[in-house]
DNA sequence: TATAATACGGAACATTGTTCCGTTTGTCAA
DNA sequence: TTGACAAACGGAACAATGTTCCGTATTATA
């Protein structure tokens, strides 16, 4: 199986369907599944059946396969949308405390996003090549979000140099992804040691 | 609970003490199938049909399901064998090693475990009840090893105390299972951050 | 309002986990 | 060695779920 390795620049597949805006229904349609599939996801996680999201959005299976001809099409445009929000979070928590501060708290956003989304690593490691666009999407957003944190946090002395923004990112996902067997504070408190082996003083290699 | 310990070279395929021997066919019928589920397991990962693992095995599926009534049984006994071989190696590492270097090189051996056993996590995260035990065994088995190694480097002054074994196993679990997007390298380095971060003189909170 | 393009619903199909049961095999006492 | 019986076997059948197909309904437009 090949996996197509994750260059930096790589963004935009034709993500944006072009040509024609939707037919009133068919808005109404896709909206109600996007809606019902992040709720379904949050409480039952992405394994939940298709009818049952079908069934719960008030539409057929065959309408759910139109606006999403596959299962995991569906899951990546939920995703998308959360990880919009997450990486918006960025500036804010910029503007609001210290570069060191705002690293970290930023950290704990993006670990409770990935805790609570069971399943998701799950996704990502399945092999379905429909996923593949998925990481290079996060990347592509929560990268640069993280990167202007973690610049200005090694500016300002808080955080030693020599770490891309993409491996603190796969790091924490992993680390938060098992954060359901030990509960929030067990994610919480190993997303700060994490954090604090990044800091300036903290034994290099 | 006491287990029994075990000598070096001793192999033991029950994990139950044998209230009766298996009848030699059916020795033969688990053999085959745990061997042949975990080639598969490893060059697939754990999502392989059953039927694949019953064909390679040269077994039906009802044999297969007569051994392991659940599809998560064979997988856990698969990987009850590669976590007994892990946990073996933390007293081979203190009798080699200073302390610090110990606790190091084993939480990279177990990241390396994690890292070759691809839909582990995802298994562990499916919810699926049946895999309850899986982790259980998990820690019993090298929780203990690693909290022997640990309590030795808090001894030496290497690193502060106020951890548990239980919760940097998770920790480093779920490090590790994103080394498939980082690469081996990426998992080494990540790991190497975390317990940087635990070492003494790393800032507490 | 009439017409065509678009979208809808759900039955039908494919894949995979699991169960059931008639058949085969190993064990042990006579 | 042999016969009886429990244990184990194989694979067809069942269940759950992803996906496709197509006849019907809705929407946009002239």
């Amino acid at each position: 199986m090949d996996k197509k390795v994750r260059g930096k620049g790589e963004v935009e597949e034709d993500v944006h369907p072009p040509a024609r805006p939707l037919r009133a229904d068919a808005q109404r349609s896709r909206d109600a599944l996007l809606e019902t599939a992040l709720s379904v996801f949050t409480t039952s996680g992405v394994d939940a059946p298709v009818r049952e999201i079908a069934e719960k959005a008030g539409v057929g299976v065959g309408t759910l396969y139109r606006h999403f001809p596959q299962r995991s099409d569906l899951i990546a445009a939920v995703f998308r949308r959360e990880v919009d929000a997450c990486a918006d979070a960025a500036a804010v928590l910029a503007s609001e405390f210290s570069p060191g501060e705002a690293l970290e708290r930023w950290m704990q956003r993006f670990a409770s996003f990935v805790a609570t989304k069971r399943g998701l690593g799950t996704a990502l490691h399945s092999g379905d090549p429909a996923y593949d666009a998925l990481p290079a999407y996060f990347e592509s957003r929560l990268g640069p979000a993280l990167q202007t944190l973690l610049d200005a946090a090694v500016a300002s002395g808080e955080v030693r140099p020599g770490f891309e923004a993409s491996e603190l990112l796969l790091a924490v996902s992993g680390l938060c992804m098992m954060a359901q067997y030990g509960g929030p504070v067990h994610a919480e408190r190993m997303v700060s040691v994490f954090v604090n082996g990044l800091r300036r003083g903290s034994d290099p290699q």
